[in-house]
DNA sequence: TGTACATCAGTGAACGCGCGTTCACTGATGTAC
DNA sequence: TGTACATCAGTGAACGCGCGTTCACTGATGTAC
């Protein structure tokens, strides 16, 4: 799994890659492969898993740690921000497999980001934060957050290494989105009222 | 170019295609291939190049007629959602290779896309339109804006044809997706003031 | 403590196959005089 | 109107190569008694 990350980043596309090509890169015969996964698909697959886990794990200690209901979008930027470095070659693998080559693994990524969304909303909804949004409003905005969340991500794909000045004017620009959403639904008025659940 | 077009349209991400594939597509021998492009990477850049002319050139019909400054959004939305109807595979390719497998093909839609955003920009600026942005920030809301328009059109690989319900479904949610941005534009209060031109 | 057996990641040879690319060619269409 | 030549999309044979997958194997480690 790590073998198939690192030869993706350079850019590379998952569904790119062969599966000769992936044992060679970890350092072992072919067939050695079928010992561990079914297929190339079954892999790709089980590193969607782990990053999905790795994410809620991080969220539920967020959770549990208490967040001060003011600033809520500062912390999650920062806590998604540490995320990204500390895993930056799953999260690039999730942002660029969601239209990638695979139809499991397309699948795959979209409930696990759905999954996300919802979660979200939900933290929201029990810190009674945008309460003026009825539930699918709510879902909508989550969605719209993900997605720009993967999209931010995704741009750093061709970011060179040592270039921390376009790392922060990106980083800026992308908080500076998320701003612009969040105050977008600070001020909404749905038609339904919000659902008193 | 169709012939590539066609094989990604069940959901195969271009870098996965094949030389002879796609001549096979084509209904001709694979040595045809090289009197028209040097590579695929050639072929993939002609497609976005295609694609963005298209686009512009829609879009400069669309500024000439002239439209009523209210109701701008609506008929952005309409517009674009006859361009997606109209070009469906040229869209789907475009959104899904963004962070596809070749950085040849990357970088040419990211420069599309980021002139794209620019013009939209430029648009909005000269009808008056949130003028209470500064330039960068109305940059940033133009690329947002994009990036949702071009995830949006990718969520429509995976649906089935014959399913208008969830087609119906999935564009209203885009709606409201864009609805909540350009009104967190509309109340952002910017630390520096428009530029004046 | 010692023996017998199970488990399992990794090995290496072999297979048939489709790939990208080369080459010299054909034959239709357009252009010059 | 007729002839000679240029252009150019498409052809078909051939090449060497890396691919995914099969098979019977090795040898280290853990487990039962």
């Amino acid at each position: 799994m790590e073998a198939a990350l690192r030869l993706m980043s350079t850019g590379r596309s998952y569904t790119s890659l062969g599966l000769r090509e992936i044992t060679r890169e970890a350092g072992v015969v072919p067939t050695s492969f079928y010992r561990h996964f079914l297929d190339l698909d079954e892999l790709g697959l089980a590193l969607v898993e782990e990053t999905g886990l790795t994410l809620r794990r991080l969220l539920r200690e967020a959770r549990r740690e208490g967040v001060p209901p003011i600033r809520i979008i500062e912390h999650s930027v920062r806590i998604y921000r540490q995320f990204v470095r500390d895993h930056r070659l799953h999260v690039l693998f999730m942002a660029s497999e969601r239209w990638g080559g695979s139809p499991l693994i397309r699948r795959s990524i979209r409930y696990e980001t759905r999954h996300f969304a919802s979660e979200m909303a939900q933290d929201l909804r029990e810190l009674g934060l945008l309460s003026n949004l009825s539930m699918p409003t709510l879902q909508s905005v989550c969605g719209l957050v993900v997605n720009t969340m993967l999209n931010a991500a995704s741009d750093f794909i061709d970011v060179p290494e040592g270039q921390p000045d376009v790392d922060e004017e990106m980083t800026e620009d992308f908080v500076r989105q998320l701003r612009v959403i969040f105050l977008g639904a600070t001020v909404w008025k749905d038609k339904a009222a919000a659902s008193p659940r």
